[in-house]
DNA sequence: GCTTGACTTAAAGTGAACTCCAAGTTCTAG
DNA sequence: CTAGAACTTGGAGTTCACTTTAAGTCAAGC
């Protein structure tokens, strides 16, 4: 057992390989792709059955492996997660991502209508600052008043 | 029968009458209550439950009356809830408030470790629309390339 | 007195997104 | 070959903030 474990496979770092194809290589287990991807096993299944993730490859016993493509798509489900989106929503450009390039208009009306979303949300967020701010500095004048 | 609901208490208008301490008349059932501040019912209640109201005054018949104090109250927290300040927050708030003007201080600070959460919760949503908006522009070279 | 509608309570249900568990299977290092 | 770590599954549990339900009480108009 190593004292620190390796946390990025080598795509992800970069490290472009000779043999072509070979991050498409479903190579490594669930509780790797965990350590790399920072998304607990647990929640990959979950991704999983809700239809987020299609399938990586599996073992013959039924284990999964990930691929670093996999890994990628992991990256980037979990990335839009952080980012506020619902699980539905990465559903339907999982969805349409598999159908092909002829869904790319589609994919991109999903993103604006997200983006605007979190405009929207960003201004209210704003707004609450602001508030608060203005309830700060009601209670700097309370408390000033009785020093 | 009014064909349209007064959703405006004298004292959010602004309209001061002559009678001091009269907003603090406990005057409003809940049904009213929840027309005035746009907050249901049923939110009241489970906020009274919850703590972050202190029980306004009853009828003899045990039913809530609330006064135009109360009001303004309902319309801070559920502000703050919009404003994603969780109800055990707004509980510690409230019940400072409950203790008097020594606990100034103690809210202010639950204000502004609030304020700087908000910061960086505005800051994140900044970050994904950057990304977004990226997504957004490959999508737009993809869509372009197709034509 | 009776109906209607607004109110009361405690408790259960909802939905989103996980998170944990039990019991069994598979993989891997020695 | 075997011990034990890591994996599998289905399903239950958790958290948050409500929301709904059931069963009953109260006040006003006819």
């Amino acid at each position: 057992m190593e004292a620190e474990e390796r946390k990025t496979p080598a795509r992800l770092l970069g490290e472009a390989d000779g043999v072509p194809g070979e991050w498409l290589e479903p190579r490594y287990p669930i509780g790797q792709a965990a350590a790399f991807t920072d998304v607990p096993a647990d929640t990959l299944r979950y991704y999983e059955r809700k239809g987020i993730m299609t399938l990586a490859g599996r073992t013959p016993g039924g284990a999964r492996r990930y691929s670093e493509l996999d890994l990628e798509k992991i990256a980037c489900a979990h990335w839009l997660r952080e980012a506020g989106v619902p699980i539905d929503v990465i559903r339907q450009l999982t969805a349409l991502r598999g159908q092909g390039p002829q869904t790319a208009s589609g994919r991109r009306a999903l993103l604006v209508a997200h983006r605007d979303e979190l405009q929207r949300r960003r201004d209210r967020i704003e707004e609450s600052i602001d508030a608060v701010e203005e309830k700060i500095a009601k209670y700097d004048r309370i408390v000033e008043a009785r020093r």
